[in-house]
DNA sequence: GGGTATTTGATACAAAGTATCATTAAAGGG
DNA sequence: CCCTTTAATGATACTTTGTATCAAATACCC
C-alpha cells in the first residue's frame, strides 16, 4: 500500500498562518504576502524544498518572486522559528513545533527524504554541556541525522 | 598578545601524511600527488576552507588544480576520514583525530571561525538512541555548534 | 619498464546565494 | 478611507559552490 504523499490539508494550514500572524504583531514585524505564500507553499509540500524549488512553486501564484526575496523571506521566517534550514541537504522545512523558538534535531532519510524533527532532551543537554566545557557561548545548534527510515528498509527488504 | 596563527608544523604533518599512505593502502586505495596536496594544504591551514580557499592554495604549487579535482580528492579524503565538511559553513577541515572513521562534533566561533573537533560519547550515545527511536538506520551525523568561544569573548568584554 | 585501471585536466555548466537601488505596499493614525 | 512612514519587494546583475563529460595522464602492480 503507497503511503498518501503528507501534505497538511486547508485546517492545519490556516490554524500555522494565523500562528504567523501572531508572531508578527508579538515581533513588531510585517505580515506580507510573500511570507505567507512561501510559509503555505512549505507546508503543503509536506517536505523540504530548496530555496529554487520553492520559487518554482511560487511562481504560477506570484510569477516576479526572485531568488533574493525568496531568501529574504525564509530567513524572516527562520528568525521567527517557523521555518528551518536543513544545512546537510541546502533546503528549508515548515517547522511541526508550534511553540517558540526551539533547538531541534532532524533525521532525515535518504531513500525517501522524509524529515522527523524531534527534541530531544538529552541531546540538547549534551551539546549544552559540551558547549560549557570548552567554553563556548552557543546560539545555533545544527543537528542533522541522516539514514535509512523504517519504511525505507522495509521496502528494500522485500527487493 | 595575539596569539599565534594555529599551523601545523612539518613534524604533524610528515605524520599524518604517513598515516594518509598507510590508510590509502589498507583500502587498496591509490594516494596521488592532489591528494597529498589536498590534505597537507588543508593541515596547514590549521582552519576550515572552502574548497574554493583550498584551490587558490593549491595553485602556486600546482597551477593546473580545477574545482572538480579539488572536490573529487576532498570526497576521498572524506571517504577515508582525514577529512571533514563543515555543513554550516560549507567548508572542510583536517580531522584532529587519528583513529577511523569516528562521529564527531564541532564547535564553530562565529568570531575567530576558530573549529575545535570533539568526540562527545554523551552526544554519540543520545543520537543514536534517538535514530534507533524513531526507526532510522543512521549513516551520518552532523552535529555543528556554532557560537562565540571564550578568547572572543574575553576581546569584546574589553571592548 | 610496461600494462591497466583510476585519476586528473579541460571545459562547460548547474545550483545556491547575495548586493544594490529604485519601486511598492503593510501598518498605523487621522 | 486615505495618507504617511518605513520596511519589504522587484529587477538586475553577480558571486560562490558544486557537477558532468571525456580525452589525457599517472599510480600501482608485476
Ligand atoms: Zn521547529
Ligand atoms: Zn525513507
Ligand atoms: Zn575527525
Ligand atoms: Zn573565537
Amino acid at each position: 500500500m503507497a503511503k498518501a504523499h503528507k501534505t497538511i490539508q486547508p485546517p492545519g494550514l490556516e490554524r500555522a498562518l494565523d500562528r504567523l500572524e501572531h508572531l508578527c504583531r508579538a515581533h513588531g514585524q510585517r505580515l506580507t504576502r510573500q511570507r505567507r505564500a512561501v510559509l503555505s507553499s512549505l507546508l503543503s509540500a509536506g517536505r523540504a524544498l530548496s530555496a529554487y524549488e520553492l520559487l518554482e512553486r511560487l511562481r504560477p501564484e506570484d510569477g516576479k518572486s526572485t531568488p533574493a526575496s525568496v531568501y529574504r523571506s525564509l530567513d524572516f521566517l527562520m528568525t521567527l522559528g517557523v521555518v528551518h534550514r536543513l544545512e546537510s541537504t541546502r533546503s528549508f522545512i515548515a517547522c511541526e513545533h508550534p511553540e517558540a523558538p526551539h533547538w531541534v534535531q532532524f533525521l532525515i532519510c535518504r531513500r525517501c527524504g522524509q524529515v522527523v524533527e524531534a527534541e530531544d532532551e538529552r541531546i540538547a543537554a549534551a551539546t549544552e554541556r559540551l558547549g560549557q566545557r570548552l567554553g563556548f557561548a552557543l546560539d545555533q545548534r545544527v543537528v542533522e541525522l541522516t539514514g535509512v527510515c523504517e519504511g525505507c528498509r522495509e521496502n528494500a527488504a522485500r527487493h
